[in-house]
DNA sequence: CAACCGTGGGG
DNA sequence: TCCCCAAGGTT
């Protein structure tokens, strides 16, 4: 691992932040202040999703919830609905949580540095750096996939960053080098930096503005940056959905408060071992496939005669199904529902 | 700590 | 088609 002399640091610092003055995003919508409101509901819409992705998302939310109060009195149905398509539904939730735990504990006056606003529900190390240092100037790392990505390039830090423990090492070796007259910026700056010359694919390291702090790069070793071992496959499961179809109202059914989908409306799934067990009485010739990060759903429509629901069942008619906040896997089902009764 | 938790995009 | 990636957190 390289190890910089103070004055390299100062050389680092006051290049990035040129760049950055010159060069960084100033347009994502959540960049016009630092109200730590506006800043926690980007950062959290960012975990593991793309700034694309999540641009349109966050300007409907702030534009029907503009204040954290707003967020705290909100009825959760409505917080869903905003989040929906945005996966990890957790976060919604544990968002909401937090709004109104600010509201309640700390009277709508925020908590102001990294280690209080961990306390928050779905507010973690990176997230409460990122705060702190955006909105209340703490000198802290937001150390995220961005931060490993660049710096273990930087320094050659070999570190396995799937590992947990790695986070340490990172967020020891990169304290020093932030600005500390303007750590969030310096957070933002390698954020940019590492979604353009040094993205993940299609990085542009010779044009990069700190390619001569790049110690990988200087070696000829970028490509072995950042070290990381891989996630296994998704596990390929089978499901029957069942469609029960009562006076033009659909049943679905209700999942389970923890786990995937927690509480969402699906249509009932049960679990098949292959699809013999059904013996060619889908509606499709395809499944429909859906990837979650850690599981393959093949799914089989198959129609079946209304019953009675269960106390976690219940028929929805159209405008009731449009008022729902649905997962994206339940769209989908709709969506070739719609298809094979087309065909008939 | 390892496993869990969604979805969309790009090579 | 398949694989990896994307501003992580919780249990």
């Amino acid at each position: 691992m390289e190890k910089w002399s103070q004055q390299t640091i100062e050389s680092f610092r006051e290049t990035l932040l040129h760049w950055y003055d010159d060069e960084g995003r100033k347009t994502l919508p959540w960049r016009q202040n630092h109200d730590p409101y506006r800043v926690m509901v980007s950062e959290i819409m960012l975990q593991q999703t793309q700034v694309a992705t999540v641009i349109p998302y966050f300007e409907r939310f702030m534009q029907q919830l503009p204040t954290v109060s707003a967020l705290a009195q909100a009825p959760e149905e409505v917080v869903l609905k905003l989040w929906e398509g945005l996966g990890y539904y957790s976060r919604a939730r544990n968002l909401q949580k937090a709004a109104q735990y600010v509201v309640r504990e700390y009277d709508g006056e925020w908590p102001t540095t990294s280690k209080e606003l961990q306390t928050l529900p779905g507010v973690g190390p990176y997230t409460a750096a990122a705060i702190a240092s955006i909105s209340f100037g703490e000198v802290v790392p937001a150390v995220d996939g961005n931060q490993y990505r660049v710096f273990s390039r930087l320094l050659k830090i070999d570190a396995d960053i799937a590992q947990p423990k790695s986070r340490q090492i990172f967020y020891d070796a990169i304290l020093p080098i932030v600005d500390p007259k303007r750590p969030g910026d310096f957070n933002q700056a390698i954020m940019d930096l590492g979604a353009s010359y040094m993205s993940a694919k299609n990085a542009d390291t010779q044009h990069s503005p700190v390619k001569s702090f790049n110690a990988a790069y200087r070696d000829g070793v970028e490509s072995h940056y950042p070290v990381k071992t891989p996630k296994p496959k998704p596990v390929k499961q089978l499901f029957v959905a069942h469609v029960y179809e009562k006076n033009g109202a659909l049943l679905l059914e209700q999942r389970p408060e923890t786990g995937l989908l927690a509480n969402f409306w699906t249509f009932p799934l049960t679990p098949i071992n292959s699809v013999e067990d059904i013996q060619g009485n889908m509606l499709n010739i395809k499944p429909v496939v859906h990837i979650f990060t850690h599981r393959r759903w093949e799914i089989w429509l198959v129609k079946s005669t209304s019953i009675t629901p269960d106390s976690w069942q219940k028929y929805f008619n159209q405008e009731e199904l449009a008022a729902l906040s649905l997962p994206k896997l339940q769209y989908k089902l709709l969506e070739k529902l719609n298809v094979s009764e087309s065909e008939i």
